[in-house]
Order: structure tokens, then C-alpha cells, then sequence
DNA sequence: TTGAAAGCGCTAACAC
DNA sequence: GTGTTAGCGCTTTCAA
């Protein structure tokens, strides 16, 4: 590429980058100095480091994080690690990481473990290995051996949402919050209530959220004397599609329930696509909850419990800056709250004991 | 933190992890050799490299990509810089470029610049200077000094959206998308048509995509014998909230369209919301179009252009792999296809003079 | 096909 | 407050 560049002068001319022996001779200082004063380090007088910063500048100097890395042992990076970027909810907690850790002067290396071929490529290669300083996981479905894995990396970790021993993890409390969608269902009068939930490849690795919101379903149920129904798990696909499918799954069955609650928004709002589709009224004939506070929530009129995401994801990148600066030692547990959003998509069931599917031909 | 680690024998015992000087102690050759073998390099006894991964492997030796970079030169990782990775677009872009690039065995550093600050401190400090061999933007507003920045870094530079002189770019023809959802609304008997867009903060610097979206809009317009409105431009928020105050804005003024096209989906989805809770009947009063084919569209019922985004991502990582290789010499340009999605969002005007609003009290 | 030696560009420990 | 001296852990000539 035959690029235009800045004009540089007083190089030693070897790389297409001034080095630090190139602004240690224009600051007319050793380059230790050099390194001292661009790096804020104390013991350096106040000319001296004027002296530098400019001739820094003027050479457009920019340190090299692999020289820097290898002499020092620290990266100034964090990995961020995360099963779908493409989801609301991790692309917001995605965000809120990136924005504390960019303020703080940390590069982030993104690890998008989406298909199960990413994700042992990851853990094989377990590429984060000297290349970061600390790692935040966003509820990334792993087994025992990835937890080891990652663990064994010996440097700072912090999950979002995936509660393990001995690491620090910021999260919401998930049976609480299913329990609050639930409860708010049954208040509204619903008896029969299902669960959409989601199902991992394996049944062991899943998402801890999901099993704990599977967990506050049962109790909810349980507490207001209802029989839980088998949770309706979707297999395959995730998020809209996941719950548009199980939704159908579950029409063609025999039994409709007047209430819904959905894992989390994008369930949800599949199953509401599902639903107009068919014809069939929300709430009229089925309530729906949902879990997250989705940004299309609001837009298509979904009850939810909002949790704060982007707060998730900042939290955790400022624990994270804790440990690395020292002041945080001992592994800790931030739970966020959640609030219950009452939107159109619930109300009382249509009758007491309206819970079957009306009869072909009588409308809908 | 104290933490198990798998046991580690014949090591020089120095740091936490193994050396390439202990791969090379325990395969009994010299470091050189274990360099060429893990890398693939000829020149290697079948047997000798099969000795040296073993070792490796053994060891759970992972080489220092400080060191590696320091004495290479090579990075082998990628910056992927975005304006919002919570936006649907750029979280599918992301994705798309994370997963070719992850493949190829590169890292992705994620540069998220969302806000000024955040913008600012990038184009100040230059972190991707020596942290990275190549550079794929996406659609970041950027002013001309920017451009000439990240041109300077003189590394293979690709973008996605943006088209800048010199610089190899991925896309779809904005202009046509454009056009096709405005010819959409012609074909169906709309003049009065409006166009939701929105406007970065500093006019001379925002996206080219929204620029041409609105050539698009006025040729296709003025190609119908329609007069272009003044479009109708979104200063604050962007994505749903500016979709939705952008059309709350609209229906305090005096004449409403008949027909909106919004600049993108989110945007479209926001008028929508705002249209629902209005009670003005869609697409019985206003039709609404929008592009990206985000995945709430199917869920909204949205007419709208589909991109591939996911692919625009993975098509600019590859050409930058293909750059890195040496096979790409020349900056090209790569235009991928939109289509047209027409679904319930649009239909007909309600008659061919009833554009004013409807008097107060005559209900809706 | 392999090894020895010389850096890559910086930081850190120590001297002054 | 500043300079000197060694590396950090690799890759890369070059020589064998």
C-alpha cells in the first residue's frame, strides 16, 4: 500500500515507526526517561517531561504494546469473552465492558465463541493465554474443563451471569426474577402457565441464568399451588427464531396455556410473532413475560423483568481494573436489581377455566 | 489468587508458563527448530516437529504473542472498529468479521467508539498503531484527519459502508437501496412521501450511507415527478429512540405523509411505536418501509430492504486476509445485493387526497 | 535439516 | 532526577 505519511524526521530510520530511542534523542534524554515521563511514572522532572511529551508528538510516537508486553509482562489488554454478539443482551454488556475499559486505557480482544466449532477452537487454543491481562466471560455455556481452563490461566476473571465458584461474578439473581414474571402472572388470575426456556446442546454445560429462571418458574408455580409445567425447551435455534419455533411446537399441541413466560425478551417476542401470526390474541387468549428489558420490548408491548445490562457488563470491567490495580483481592458477588415492566402483552386469562384451544371453526 | 495449575515439569521455572527454551530442552533440539515447526515452516524433519509438538503439548506451551510480535513484526490480530456494537447492524458485521478472522486464527480487537470521548480518545492516542496488522472500520463517521490517521498507520485498511478514495470497502449500493423502497411506495399510489433519516452531530462528517440513502430518496422521488420533503432528520438519539421521537416530532407538525421511508430499520421500528401509541393505523394512514431487514422487522411486520450484514463482516475480514497473504494488491470495492422485503408495513394510501391528519374528534 | 547468535523495542533494577 | 545495563521470549539471518 503506497500511503502518504506524516513526514518524520530525526529517525534512525529503520521501521516505518519512530522508536523510543528516537524521542530520547530529540528530548536530548536517555530513553528510560522517555519511558518514565510518556508512562506518568513519578520522578521525572516537569521540563524534562514537557521536553518529551513533545518531542513524542512531534514524531507522532506511539509505544509498542509487544515491546512494552514483553519487557513488562503486562498487556494493558482484557478478553472479553462472549457466546453471540449479535444478541441484545450481549451486545449491551459487550458495550458497557468496552466503554469502562477503553476509558481506562485497556484494548479489548473480543472472543465470539458463537458456533460450537469457535468455541473448542477457543479452549484449544486457548489463545488468551499471554495476550491479555484478565478476562471478563459473559455467561458463555462451559464445562468443567473450560472453567479449569480459563481458571488455570491464572489471571483475573470476572463472569457476567455465570455464577462458579471462586470467581467473581456480577449478575442478577434469576430465580428472583423469574419468580417476579411468574408471580406477576398469577396475580393477574393465570393458572396454567408454561416456560419457554432454552436448551444447550448439552444439558450439562447450559447457562446457569437459564437454569436458575427455570428454577424461579418451578418455585413461583410451587408457591402458588400450580403444577409447573414441563418447561417447553427449545433445541436448536436461539433467541427469535428459538422462541417463534417452540411457540409453534407448542400450537400444535393439545393444550394451550394462558400465560407464558419466556426466558428472556428475544423467547419472548419470537413467540409473539408466532402468535399474531396465528391469530391469536395477546393477552386475550395468552399472556406473555418476558426477561430483560429488550429495547423492542417497548415496541411490541412486552411485560418484562428490565435488568441492567450495559451497568453488567461496566461492572464487571470495573471490578476487573480493581483487581488488576490491587485493591480488590477476594473473589465477589454483585447482584444488579430488576424491575418488573408492566406492558400489554399480559393480562387476566380469558376465563377461569378457558385454558383449551378454541375448536376448529370457531374463529380466532 | 491462588489457583490450581496443571503440573508443569522440566521448566526453567522462571514465570507461569512454559518457554520456548522448555520445549526445546524436552524435545532435544534447539529453539530455532521449535520455532518452525509450531509454525508450520518447511524444513522440518516430520519426526523432529512431531518430538516438538509433543513437547509442546506437554509443556502446554502457548508462545508469547509480545515476543512473537516483538521479533516478527506481526501482530497476527485484527482491529475491528464500530460506532455502536449494540446496534443490529454492527453486531452483525462484528459477528461476521469475528468468525472469518477467528478461523484464520487471528485475534479481534474491538474498538468501541459510540461516544465523542470515546471517539476522540481513539483518534488521539492511536492505539491500533502497532497492535495490529490490519484495520477494518465500520461505518465510522469520520472527519478527513481521521481518514488521513488511520491511512497513515500505513496497514491494510478495509471498510464497511463507507466509501473513501483508495480504500477497499464492502457495502451494498445505498443510493438503490434506497430507491427500491421508495419505488415500492410510488408503485403503490404514494406522493406524499417522507424520509426519517438521521444526522451526526457535525454535518460534514457523518455516514456516506446515510447520504446516499437520501440521494436514493429525492432521485427516486423526483424520477416519480414527486417533490422530495425536506427530510426529516434525527439530531439526538439514534437507532428506536430517534426513530420514535423523529416521528413524534412529525405528528405535532402540520401535514403528515402518507408514506414514510426510514433510513434504516430501528429508525422505522421506532415510528412505528410511536405511530402504534398515536393510534394511527399502519399501513392503514401511513405506510412504513425501512432497510437492513433487522430481525425484528419479520416481528413488526416490516417492509424493508435486507442486506446481508453478517456477510458484509466476514467479506471485508476476508479481503483483509487476502491483503495480509499478499493476494490482494489493489484497493476494490465490493458490492453486495439488497432485496426488497415487502410485508405488511406498507400498503396503499388511504385515498388519494387524504393526506392532511384527521380533524380532532374524529377519532382513530 | 538444524543450530548459534543477533536483535525486535521496550521496562526495570540499579547506579549515580 | 537521570542514565546504564540487562534482559523479556521470541524470530531470523547466517553458517554448518
Amino acid at each position: 500500500m503506497s500511503v502518504d505519511r506524516p513526514p518524520v524526521e530525526n529517525r534512525s530510520g529503520r521501521g516505518p515507526h519512530a522508536s523510543i530511542l528516537d524521542v530520547a534523542a530529540l528530548a536530548d534524554v536517555s530513553p528510560s526517561t522517555v519511558s518514565r515521563s510518556l508512562r506518568g511514572l513519578p520522578n521525572v522532572a516537569p521540563q524534562t517531561r514537557q521536553r518529551v511529551l513533545e518531542a513524542a508528538r512531534e514524531l507522532s510516537y506511539v509505544v509498542s504494546p509487544s515491546a512494552s508486553g514483553l519487557a513488562s509482562g503486562q498487556t494493558r489488554s482484557i478478553g472479553v469473552v462472549v457466546p453471540f454478539v449479535t444478541r441484545w443482551f450481549f451486545a449491551n454488556a459487550v458495550a458497557g465492558a468496552c466503554d469502562v475499559l477503553a476509558e481506562a486505557g485497556y484494548d479489548v480482544l473480543l472472543y465470539h465463541l458463537g458456533s460450537a466449532d469457535a468455541r473448542d477452537r477457543f479452549f484449544d487454543r486457548m489463545p488468551l493465554a499471554r495476550r491479555v491481562d484478565a478476562v471478563v466471560t459473559l455467561t458463555v455455556p462451559l464445562t468443567d474443563d473450560h472453567t479449569l481452563g480459563l481458571r488455570a490461566l491464572g489471571m483475573p476473571l470476572v463472569t457476567v451471569g455465570a455464577q462458579m465458584a471462586g470467581v467473581t461474578c456480577v449478575r442478577i439473581d434469576d430465580v428472583t426474577a423469574a419468580q417476579s414474571a411468574v408471580n406477576h402472572l398469577v396475580h393477574q388470575g393465570h393458572e396454567s402457565i408454561a416456560m419457554l426456556a432454552s436448551l444447550g446442546e448439552d444439558p450439562e454445560l447450559g447457562f446457569s441464568t437459564s437454569r436458575d429462571r427455570r428454577e424461579g418458574y418451578r418455585r413461583a408455580m410451587r408457591t402458588a399451588g400450580l403444577e409447573p409445567r414441563d418447561d417447553l425447551l427449545m433445541a436448536g435455534s436461539h433467541g427469535i427464531d428459538g422462541g417463534a419455533e417452540a411457540m409453534a411446537q407448542m400450537l400444535s399441541g393439545d393444550i394451550l396455556p394462558t400465560a407464558l413466560f419466556a426466558e428472556y425478551d428475544e423467547i419472548a417476542i419470537g413467540a409473539l410473532r408466532t402468535l399474531r401470526r396465528a391469530g391469536i390474541p395477546v393477552p386475550g387468549q395468552i399472556s406473555v413475560v418476558g426477561v430483560d428489558d429488550h429495547e423492542m420490548a417497548s415496541v411490541v408491548d412486552l411485560t418484562t423483568v428490565a435488568q441492567q445490562v450495559h451497568e453488567l457488563g461496566a461492572v464487571a470491567a470495573r471490578l476487573l481494573l480493581d483487581t488488576l490495580a490491587g485493591g480488590l483481592q477476594e473473589p465477589v458477588d454483585v447482584v444488579l436489581p430488576t424491575r418488573l415492566m408492566v406492558r400489554g402483552s399480559t393480562g387476566p386469562p380469558p376465563s377461569r377455566q378457558a385454558s383449551r384451544r378454541p375448536d376448529p371453526g370457531a374463529g380466532g
